[in-house]
DNA sequence: TACCGTCCCGTTACACTGTAACAGGCGGGG
DNA sequence: CCCCGCCTGTTACAGTGTAACGGGACGGTA
């Protein structure tokens, strides 16, 4: 669990950390951690706001060398299948995993409309409310998708104080 | 206008009903119930599954009559805006509403990914979850998408007798 | 009547999202 | 060595969504 002394420069997420946790990952599955996976993973984690896949195609690529998007869905299906980045089904758009539910419980997104910017929580009565409404149903689960979209706090404060 | 006794065919939703709502509210709010809105919230709820746009488009063209897509997004912009109908984030595909949330709690998608099927509920305990977690964020609510992927329990029960 | 603004809709064009299919490279195992 | 599986590059294409412009219908106003 070694972080570094400066986590990251003006990332909002914790890059070494994570890249650290996929190669532990893929040497436990027997998966290849390549670097197209790990400079699609570094450049989702490099960023405050959720990425599109041609942004990030955009970002890998250099003046010669040219990354096609289907290049980067590969990845991405990559990192997904292994919880190593989330897709936000309501932006068409990727942010990396906080892991910050590794307790199995679903990950709920707070998508700001103002800055852009996610919050990754969990809470276990909404686990449990949904758990209940699925038994109640008898609907047997494969993935759960909550994703809230508004202002978040310090956009309201900025909000507050401009308007 | 005059519905047959029995309510629909083959379709999955109360289309006579829907429409019935569509032009209550509008009168009621002094909008435009036109035809390519009838027509385009009839399409929707003539149909088990979740349409695309671009299916509806096809859906409401005739052979000499083509309507483009861009109009569908049109009529499907009011029609969400009105609570008329859902848009799933996780299909990019649309469903009539039910409209068992009066209550104002949000809806509650259950997809199944065999049949197709979308199940609309709600829960107070989610909702309640919810709220407690948008508190605690200090996050102001704007939309909030609940969709959960997965087997309904009669696709289940046909899985399991086919072996 | 003429004029004006608004809303709706048709049309074109375009950007973004996502997948299918095929080919080449690379490494491991027979 | 060949075979096989995996990864990546390439092309092509289907689906999703919006911007911009123009025209028609309709109501209000002079």
């Amino acid at each position: 669990m070694d972080q570094p002394a400066h986590p990251d420069h003006a990332c909002g997420h914790d890059r070494a950390g994570l890249v650290a946790r996929a190669e532990r990952l893929c040497r436990e599955r027997g998966l290849l951690f390549t670097p197209l996976r790990q400079r699609t993973l570094e450049v989702i984690a490099g960023e405050t706001r959720p990425l599109g896949a041609y942004d990030i195609a955009e970002r890998l690529s250099l003046p010669g060398r040219r990354v096609a998007a289907v290049s980067v869905y590969r990845a991405l299906d990559f990192l997904t299948e292994n919880g190593l980045v989330h897709r936000l089904a309501s932006r068409n758009a990727f942010v990396p995993c906080d892991h910050s539910h590794s307790g199995g419980e679903s990950a709920v997104f707070l998508i700001c409309r103002a800055c852009g910017a996610v919050d990754e929580t969990t809470s276990a009565e909404i686990e449990r409310g949904l758990n209940r409404t699925l038994a109640r149903a008898g609907f047997r689960p494969a993935s759960r998708i909550v994703e809230i979209e508004g202002e978040c706090g310090a956009c309201q404060e900025r909000e507050g104080a401009e308007g």
